[in-house]
DNA sequence: ATTAACAATTAACATTTTGTTAAATATAAA
DNA sequence: TTTATATTTAACAAAATGTTAATTGTTAAT
């Protein structure tokens, strides 16, 4: 180091990362799925690695960990979900930097924070390898009463915000359903983020998604899923959109 | 610290700011205005407070220094800003984290990334007190062409995006107005970052603004600013928006 | 074989909103 | 008094939406 520092340095980088899932409630056959938004959390170990006590043990807390000085915050998220869930291959996105100072007490520790939206097949396998014991899938709902690790009850108010609004402005609802959808599957998928009767209301949503510039008709294709009849499938067509406040209908 | 710690501590922990202001070009009496998007942009001095060689010297940078292990990155931020231009009180967020490693010469530096949006004004003011030489605005369409100091480019390039989304999906664009405006004041407001017709179009803004559930009329005042007959006047009302993607017009 | 049930799809129509062109208004300046 | 001009309103066709109802195609029960 060449630098003249004149500042106290950080004692550590982390990136903590808040993952997404949607979990479909008992499906049954020829119906259309009811779904609902949960995210996961780790239950943070009596011991560290070294056999010492660990810091906020016994608390749920987001996973996550330190940052590596040769890789950035966003490959540290995703080597550190690799390493504690198996999961990789996702949507994962920054969306906030908590710094507060005596966030962490051991430390001046900065928490870069991710959000990842995980469909729930990927979860399931992982479940099914590991001890589950100590990962659990809470509901949007309950996660803000719980008591958390650290910071991370304000982490994933952020990341819930910051969700629910990618969820509706960007095509991110592709993450939570297969290529090729229904409208009521991708219906379900909204449903867990917004109350708007125009997205809610069946015959309305069936004639919008017709018109929408950032979703096709898989030409021809049917699936069975969630009717008898067969219901037609669409896909998502990537692209940028930013709908201006000032155009839309109130 | 009590911490194990198995891996580096990074070298420094900065805020940068990305200063957005927009400029009305010669403002003609009775005239809409014609307004520009600007970012301001530092010149990187020889020599360090110290009397060394300063990296970097002489290329145009964002404003910004370490933050102190007392304060947060936004409080680091708003300091610096007001110690090298004085300003403050201004609308000043996050954006973004740039951590790749050795995009900082000296070492392991992070940097959290703000963009800030400030009424041309007080730039104004600014620029009477100050030897100006070392400060320029430049137009968002200039600035990607010239050789900026650090990974700079970068972070303009993306502070622009999130400036262009937020202009249009917030009600940001009250920074660049007086509390009480014209509908023309509004456009030329946002023509800086979008061509939408449905917007730039006089009669169909003129006829959009008195439904926008946002912004209220200034009952029964008139500003003479942007025409002889006089104008009537409105206010942004305090509201957060979001508009899904799935319900717009296409 | 017939029917009931049901998700999906289409139809129909009144209502609302938009795109567009045109006209009316009010004031300063010529 | 006239002209120029930004704003505002009007007018009307076109497009989109809210809403209710009917149709479709299939499975499962009778």
């Amino acid at each position: 180091m060449d630098m003249n520092q004149k500042y106290r340095t950080p004692d550590g980088y982390t990136a903590d990362i808040a993952v997404f899932t949607i979990v479909t409630e008992k499906r049954e056959a020829f119906k259309p799925p009811v779904m609902s938004l949960k995210i996961m959390l780790i239950k943070r170990s009596e011991l560290t690695a070294e056999g010492t006590e660990n810091i906020e043990a016994g608390k749920w807390a987001l996973p996550g960990g330190f940052v590596k000085d040769s890789e950035n915050g966003l490959e540290a998220a995703e080597r550190e979900l690799m390493e504690e869930t198996g999961i990789q291959n996702i949507h994962m996105k920054h969306f906030g930097v908590f710094d507060q100072p005596g966030r962490d007490p051991r430390g001046w520790i900065l928490s870069n924070a991710f959000y990842a939206l995980v469909p729930e097949h990927l979860l399931k396998s992982r479940q099914a390898n590991d001890d589950a014991a100590d990962v659990a899938l809470f509901s949007v709902a309950d996660v803000l009463q719980s008591e958390l690790a650290f910071d991370h009850q304000e982490i994933i108010k952020q990341a819930l915000e910051m969700v629910t609004k990618v969820m509706l402005q960007t095509t991110a609802a592709k993450n939570f359903l297969p290529d090729e959808f229904t409208y009521s599957e991708l219906q379900a998928v909204l449903s867990t983020v917004t109350e708007d009767s125009a997205i809610l209301n069946e015959q309305s949503f069936a004639r919008k998604i017709k018109t929408l510039p950032f979703i096709e008709l898989a030409d021809g294709k049917t699936t069975q899923r969630t009717s008898k009849k067969g219901t037609k499938l669409y896909r998502f067509i990537d692209m940028d959109i930013v709908n201006p406040i000032y155009t839309a209908r109130y």
